[in-house]
DNA sequence: CGTACTGTTCGACGCGGATCGAACAGTACG
DNA sequence: CGTACTGTTCGATCCGCGTCGAACAGTACG
């Protein structure tokens, strides 16, 4: 099997999303993720961002995202391959994806 | 004085508003408050939702959200009034409150 | 088969934050 | 002034969650 599972979009609850979002480390991933564009290692990812954090850590942190619906992971031999929902969450929660990318981070 | 103290909202970081939106009770509080549509007094509001916790913890929660630059608190009398601060969370967070609001709470 | 590597699972630990009650501040009113 | 009411502040408590390390599972490779 080469898919895991992941819930349904229109399961997801924007509850669950904005918890999911709410820690740093994860806003940084999805972040990270959204910047590579395509199938990426979560820990070569995680590496490039500069955050420090134990595997257990880190594959904690895709599990929820993946149950927030937001991540999609695919086994690619001995490594496992994470990428955007794009269109699943663009489609349930448009806009969503903006916000985090947009400039709402810097103040003036 | 009639107004409280509250952030310019370009200093409001989304990160710091998604935080704020995580908790259950306050995503509540937003939604009512958003319902309400004009100034609304937040025991009243509360109450009206149905949910119970002591006046410190709503205090609290009414800080939060006021740090996060979602809402406004003006005085009247011995009351203090609530309010959403549309234009400047759509300006700043465009399609936020949309999301709130939207369908992306019950499942399918 | 044995070794090496990636990632998951399982306990356990520690900290931040939600919650409460009590005390205090400020206003309205008689 | 004294009483009553709303809301803030301050400690203290409690619990969820982020974090880690160790053990385990699965794959690649010689």
């Amino acid at each position: 099997m080469t898919e895991v599972i992941e819930p349904a979009i229109e399961t997801v609850t924007i509850d669950v999303v904005l918890s999911a979002l709410a820690d740093p480390v994860r806003l940084t991933l999805v972040r990270a993720f959204d910047a590579a564009g395509d199938w990426a290692c979560g820990s070569d990812v995680v590496r490039s961002t500069g955050v420090t954090i134990g595997k257990s850590t880190l594959s904690h942190h895709i599990k929820v995202l993946r149950d927030a619906g937001l991540i999609r992971t695919r086994v690619d031999g001995v490594r496992r391959l994470v990428m955007l929902r794009y269109d699943d969450v663009e489609r349930r929660f448009p806009g969503l994806l903006a916000l985090l990318r947009g400039d709402g981070r810097a103040a003036t």
